[in-house]
DNA sequence: CCGCTGTATTGACAAACTTCGATACAATGG
DNA sequence: CCATTGTATCGAAGTTTGTCAATACAGCGG
């Protein structure tokens, strides 16, 4: 009564895919997407105040959400006397597209 | 006592990254990750039984992170019978990628 | 020093996500 | 039909995430 197997097993990934996950987690959401999209619009840094003007969020989320950034090493921050001025992280596209790589690299070809 | 402006006003961008952020969001988790891998390691489809039997989640938690992907239509599903076997979109990547692009088209020139 | 402004951190709460057990649905074999 | 197996959905924990109010910290001007 044993029905055939379902398919022949297929290769399994078993690859460590956290800190993929991890980096992803970080630009998945959309204040985050519109803090880069904004750093990466304009190529001299951003003021934190604009941050706070732009979005419709008080200054500790917005502070949060650059926090998140800062951890996922996608921005840099440099303090100039009393304002934070933020920046994109020189390699914040590669790494991004190196984590989805992690996905759709085959075995040996690409 | 005012000090001057902390820098000229940013190139502000307001466009909608929800959409952008949904699709990340789905991709964004560990499992989910080793899904797509998976599927794209194999190019046939993969049975949903070799996805319970390779992650440490029972079957309802499989299903739901397989739902998530449908959901964001990375994965498309076919039932042969007792059995149900996923696939990766044919877009996946495409659309993934259009997603970072997001962040980073800059105003006319790319 | 003191007050002021910009930014970061903390704590609390609500919402969303992940997981599990239980159960329902689908298809096959008897 | 009925029992069995594979998959999906449901409902309820536990955990994480996002937001706010309050507060702390940093740097400047007086």
């Amino acid at each position: 009564m044993a029905m055939q197997r379902c398919c022949p097993p297929p290769k399994l990934v078993r690859r460590d895919f956290e800190p993929a996950a991890a980096l992803l987690k970080a630009v998945a959401d959309p204040y985050r997407l519109t803090i880069l999209a904004t750093l990466a619009a304009n190529d001299h840094e951003v003021c934190v105040c604009d941050f706070t003007d732009a979005l419709p969020l008080n200054q500790p989320a917005v502070s949060h959400h650059l926090r998140v950034l800062r951890d996922a090493e996608l921005v840099t921050c440099d303090r100039r006397g009393t304002w934070v001025y933020y920046q994109l992280a020189g390699d914040a596209l590669e790494r991004l597209n190196a984590a989805l790589a992690t996905i759709f690299r085959k075995k040996v070809h690409a």
